[in-house]
DNA sequence: CGGAATCCGCGCGGATACTG
DNA sequence: CAGTATCCGCGCGGATTCCG
């Protein structure tokens, strides 16, 4: 019957929606994910994700690698250098996100070609 | 050589990063992502949507739509009937986040599975 | 039904200064 | 270098009320 694939239907569509609730409660704020997409392509220092994360300010950084972190996403190490070093890395979790990542930067650069372009 | 190999891959994280970014800019906000998922599976009314987005308030609903709308995202078309009735539906060009939506919540089932399943 | 208007708290997020 | 601390504005976002 078409009304059961209807109700079907709807019925995804309220699934999706809790998933991507779910998303945006880990990724929340404006920088999280752009973290996220910088450390899918190599782990990198806290210094360099300032510099990388274009706009984003030391606290915002900091306070945001503590939640990715809590959350299971990144891991971060020390090494006892002089000054000392510490690298935020993805987890295998968290390296799954590369593919969420891939995609929005994709529709963006699209959206882009499209906003200034022709 | 694999130093160029190497300028080329931070070249495109640097270029990731600023799509995101965009993308960030349009979609803002804790629910523009939901309602586009939400539309990308049929159009919907007002009320629909208030219903199927859930948690979300009248006031935010009306707000995110309007700049959906003026980002060319979706449409809003209004049947005089009485009482009155509007229907939200997605662009061509919208629709197109399609794929990112789906990217995103096939991941929040993941991360559901894995945070209160095992 | 499909909103607009108003009130308001909270926390995001920026700027700056300071620390080990 | 890798943060922490503090101050503070702004706007997100909730709750409620009102309107055509």
């Amino acid at each position: 019957m078409e009304k059961d694939k209807e109700e079907l239907a709807l019925k995804k569509c309220t699934q999706t929606i809790m998933a991507i609730h779910d998303v945006m409660d880990i990724l929340n704020g404006k920088w999280k994910i752009s973290i996220m997409a910088c450390l899918c392509f190599k782990k990198m220092r806290y210094s360099d994700l300032l510099k990388k994360v274009n706009g984003i300010s030391g606290k915002m950084l900091s306070r945001d690698l503590k939640e990715l972190e809590a959350n299971g996403l990144i891991t971060r190490t020390i090494y006892d250098t002089q000054p000392i070093t510490v690298e935020y890395e993805t987890t295998k979790y968290g390296a799954s996100l590369n593919k969420v990542t891939e995609v929005i930067a994709a529709w963006g650069l699209e959206h882009r070609r499209k906003i200034t372009g022709k």
